[in-house]
RNA sequence: GCACGCUUAGCUCAGUUGGUUAGAGCAUCUCGUUUACACCGAGAGGGUCGGGGGUUCGAAUCCCUCAGCGUGCACCA
């Protein structure tokens, strides 16, 4: 006898960091050691913030790209999955000024050299807690690529970037409005832009007494800067003023305000008569170019009011808002004052209200045309094109899928939308902008030309820049590396919906531009975590849960199970601690079948082939593991993880352990499918819940780890018995249903579990396949004696159930409820009498028959015969127990 | 305003191209013979698939419409 002890219960948490470190010091995560591995797979893992801390987003993306990735590995493809960190540009310099302010210090203070000194100093330190985090999730990433979006060699692919965009004309430099965060001090671009509903005051008033006629507003304050009032040229009331100019003294402060014609207004908003303040609004900034208008600063970039303006200089737009309103009424001029609801803009890093204002910025022009160098790999036809045009393309024909397919069509329409995109940001943590500026002239690269004079742009990039870079920067690009060559094109993008236009859409323009060639084939979206009330999780609402806290609670493969089972692509879920620990029972039930077979078996072994399946549970549970790898194969293949993982459970909890275990226990002598179902079950869950499943394997005695073990390809014809697979499932799950409903007959009758009874079963087709399984029925069931007949009327004194054609009697002399039994058959009858009627009505329409294809109308006819004989049977025992 | 998604058992969710009497887990109820597992086992109850209309022999599934919830985009003078 093997003699291995194990215990009870699994333990995960004494086991998961040994299984990684073995993982990690097998090389294995380095497709480099993967040998004979040739077909390509590659994710490159959405860098997370270098001085983030593990969230539960991290944890998804995390589990279902290490279930991706040890899928493909366990395939025998060259499997890479690079990780990295990203600086986070916005965030990480925020941190370290809220650290520094604690000793008093502002980083002006200090000046850029050691901000940044400290900065750097501070992630640092930071990186290696989340990296290590990425390991406590069991992630198989090779961390010999690790990369960092400031490292040198990304630094240079996004500077060769730069020049090569500012050569092509695609990098400009503009002055125009631009969204301001007075917090961040920085630009942000269009869709870092959110919105949140308010309630606001609209104000309706009069520039002055002289003034012809009111506009309306919901920011008085910035009308300090109007210079023209915008009105439809179709309406009515103000076409005659259309071209003249008037000279008004507003709440203190003299403008000129030339009444041009635009047809964007909207009549019957407001007064429909529109201030256009060209500073501050993008869109009066284009008026103020169609018309010529002068472009009056109001709002600085402290948020505050510009000089020059009276009372109202220095003071924040809320103040000046005050200010103004008051002085209006003061001077009778304020008409109207309603309450209305609209949207603040506000900045989605940090809440603050952005201000629209004009500015000397850096673009990426995304309407150009520019020369593709290749044409081939995008399969796009004429020599020039332009970003837009070439993202949409390579979505639009199908050289990058999404998953779910419904978000094609949101990426299509952000797309056909986008604006220039502002990437300078006036941060200074992050890539600095690789121009030179001396007097007039401009140079543009790394170094700057020789000279002293020379000075550098001080903003640094939009962190997009650098991460929409990420798929080949990571790989060794702008140098045509083997790595780049390998595994570029990646295989998967996968990352969460919410960051598809951030950076999903802009690594596709990037890719397209410096490559002409897609940045991946498939894009998998995953769904945002929710608490159980389906609030989206946030720290500021403190439901976040800490995926630490449950590693620590239930391990990291029950955590992983919980992300991965029951969660569709594209859509939010809803993860609680309960449901985290449904699956850590589930884990320690595969710990529980592996301790059974392995603490039972003469002599663990692997068992490679499949043995010889001896009886009919052997082989239904063959032919069932078999069904099961079929799907699971499917399913993986088409991003069903959540699919792939119920096939799996199902077949793992209802099937083996349930039956087959049990049976095993009667029938004996079945070492060898024991392990061999073994060992294909934990290949199988090893990309969902890697780390029992390798601890487990390591009783096994094989020479390999279970995370480069083959994967089960299995098909069909690969099974060595005859029946064919209706047969055999069907024959096993007939006697299943027998012992079923004898379990249930003793329920029923209050017959106690340690109570051994007494059954007979009639069949006229299937006697001998039934009493084949006696043994099996008896020990289930918990019977004494079990008799067979192929025809005969219902006992005496016993209860009656039917499966199919056959008939159960458990006997119950001395305790039968006659009264009891004859409502069930009643009971029974009814329903079969309703299912029947309804069957009747089916085949008795002729549209039905003739239209619906033969084999569902006989199999109908069929349901018909055996509901037929059903009733009878039924209506023979109701007589019978008279 | 435009678009998308969701609405299926008390709760969390599956349900591939329309075709068994709609499934699972959790929860509930009844009950514990059996050392793999009480983080378990056996059995049971529970749904007019959001409402209405339509297409079809046949609809949870396709179409229209309404409602509630959510999200994105636009507007936001």
């Amino acid at each position: 006898m093997s003699k291995i002890e194990l215990p009870k219960a699994y333990d995960a948490s004494q086991i998961e960091d040994d299984i990684y470190r073995i993982w990690e010091e097998s090389g294995f995560f380095n497709p480099d050691n993967l040998r004979g591995a040739k077909i390509p797979f590659t994710i490159s893992m959405p860098p997370p913030n270098a001085t983030g801390v593990l969230h539960t987003g991290h944890a998804t993306m995390l589990a279902i790209q290490d279930l991706m990735t040890r899928y493909h590995r366990m395939k025998g493809d060259k499997t890479l999955w690079l990780p990295g960190t990203d600086h986070a540009s916005i965030a990480t310099q925020t941190k370290v000024e809220k650290i520094i302010a604690q000793e008093g210090l502002t980083r002006h203070q200090l000046g850029r050299e050691k901000f940044l000194a400290r900065v750097d100093e501070f992630v640092s330190d930071s990186r290696n807690t989340i990296k290590n985090q990425i390991r406590k999730m069991g992630s198989s990433c090779d961390w010999s690529r690790e990369r960092f979006t400031l490292d040198a060699g990304l630094n240079s692919a996004v500077i060769v970037a730069f020049e090569k965009m500012y050569n092509d004309g695609l990098i400009y430099r503009g002055d125009r409005v631009v969204n301001w965060c007075p917090r961040c001090k920085s630009t942000l671009a269009d869709d870092e832009v959110e919105y949140k509903e308010q309630q606001a005051k609209f104000y309706t008033f009069k520039y002055n007494k002289d003034f012809p006629f009111a506009i309306s507003t919901t920011r008085p304050e910035t009308k300090l800067g109007d210079s023209a009032v915008a009105v439809n040229p179709k309406d009515e009331r103000y076409k005659k003023y259309i071209g003249q100019e008037f000279e008004v003294d507003f709440v203190g402060v003299p403008l000129k305000i030339k009444i041009i014609a635009d047809h964007n207004v909207d009549m019957e908003f407001g007064t429909g008569a529109l201030g256009v303040t060209p500073a501050h609004s993008q869109i009066d900034y284009q008026m103020a170019g169609a018309n010529n208008l002068p472009i009056i600063k109001v709002i600085n970039k402290d948020g505050r009011i510009e000089d020059g303006l009276r009372q109202y200089s220095g003071k924040t737009v809320e103040e000046a808002r005050e200010l103004v309103v008051s002085e209006l009424k003061t001077r009778g001029l304020l008409e109207k004052e309603e309450d209305i609801s609209n949207n603040l803009s506000i900045c989605y890093r940090c809440g603050f209200a952005i201000e629209p204002l004009p500015s000397l910025q850096w673009f990426v022009a995304v309407d150009k045309p520019f020369k593709l160098k290749d044409k081939k790999k995008l399969n796009w036809e004429k020599d020039e094109a332009t970003l837009k045009e070439l993202a949409i393309h390579a979505v639009k024909n199908n050289l990058i899928k999404i998953v779910p397919a419904r978000f094609e069509k949101i990426y299509f329409h952000w797309l056909e939308n986008l604006h220039d995109w502002c990437i300078s940001r006036q941060i200074w943590y992050g890539h600095q902008i690789p121009v030179w500026y001396k007097d007039e002239d401009i140079y543009v690269g790394q170094l700057a030309p020789k000279g002293n004079s020379w000075v550098q742009d001080e903003d640094t990039l939009d962190t997009w820049f650098s991460s929409a870079l990420w798929t080949f920067s990571t790989l060794g690009w702008p140098e045509n590396t083997d790595d780049l060559k390998t595994f570029h094109p990646t295989s998967v993008m996968e990352t969460g919906y919410d960051i598809l236009f951030f950076w999903v859409a802009r690594m596709i323009i990037m890719s397209v531009y410096c490559l002409n060639d897609i940045p991946f084939e498939t894009v998998y979206l995953h769904g945002l975590v929710r608490d159980e009330k389906g609030v989206k999780m946030s720290k500021s609402l403190d439901n976040s849960i800490d995926p630490l806290d449950m590693i620590k609670k239930y391990g990291t493969d029950a955590l992983r199970l919980s992300m991965l089972i029951g969660v569709t692509p594209g859509n939010d879920f809803k993860l609680y601690d309960e449901k985290i620990a449904g699956y850590r029972n589930f884990i320690n039930k595969i710990w529980n079948i592996s301790r059974y077979i392995l603490t039972s078996v003469e002599d663990i072994r692997l068992v490679e082939k499949l043995p010889q399946a001896n009886t009919l549970a052997d082989k239904w549970i063959t032919d069932e593991l078999f069904s099961t790898i079929t799907v699971i194969n499917n399913s993986l293949e088409n991003y069903n993880f959540s699919a792939a993982g119920d096939a799996l459970q199902e077949f793992t909890w209802n099937k083996f352990a349930d039956w087959y275990l049990e049976i095993a226990k009667i029938e004996k002598d079945k070492d060898e499918i024991l392990l061999y179902i073994l060992q294909n079950l934990l290949k199988l869950w090893h990309p969902f819940c890697p780390f029992i499943t390798e601890n487990i394997w390591q009783n096994l005695k094989s020479e390999k780890l279970l995370i480069v073990s083959k994967w089960p390809d299995h098909k069909k014809s690969n099974l060595i018995f005859k029946f064919s697979k209706n047969d055999t499932v069907v024959n096993f799950q007939l006697i299943q249903n027998i012992i079923t409903a004898l379990r249930n007959l003793r329920g029923e009758n209050k017959i106690e579990p340690a109570k051994l009874a007494q059954a007979i079963i009639i069949s006229k087709n299937q006697k001998t396949l039934i009493s084949s399984q006696s043994e099996i029925i008896k020990k289930l069931a918990r019977l004494s004696q079990l008799e067979f007949l192929s025809k005969g009327d219902k006992p005496k004194n016993s209860a009656s159930a039917l499966v199919g054609e056959a008939e159960i009697y458990l006997d119950l002399t001395g305790i039968i409820d006659t009264v009891a039994e004859k409502e069930r058959i009643t009971r029974e009858i009814t329903e079969v009498e309703k299912y029947l009627k309804s069957l009747a009505g089916k085949l008795a329409n002729d549209e039905f028959v003739n239209n619906a294809p033969e084999e569902i109308v006989k199999a109908e006819k069929e349901k018909l015969s055996v509901q037929k004989s059903k009733l009878e049977k039924l209506q023979n025992q109701l007589n019978n127990l008279k």
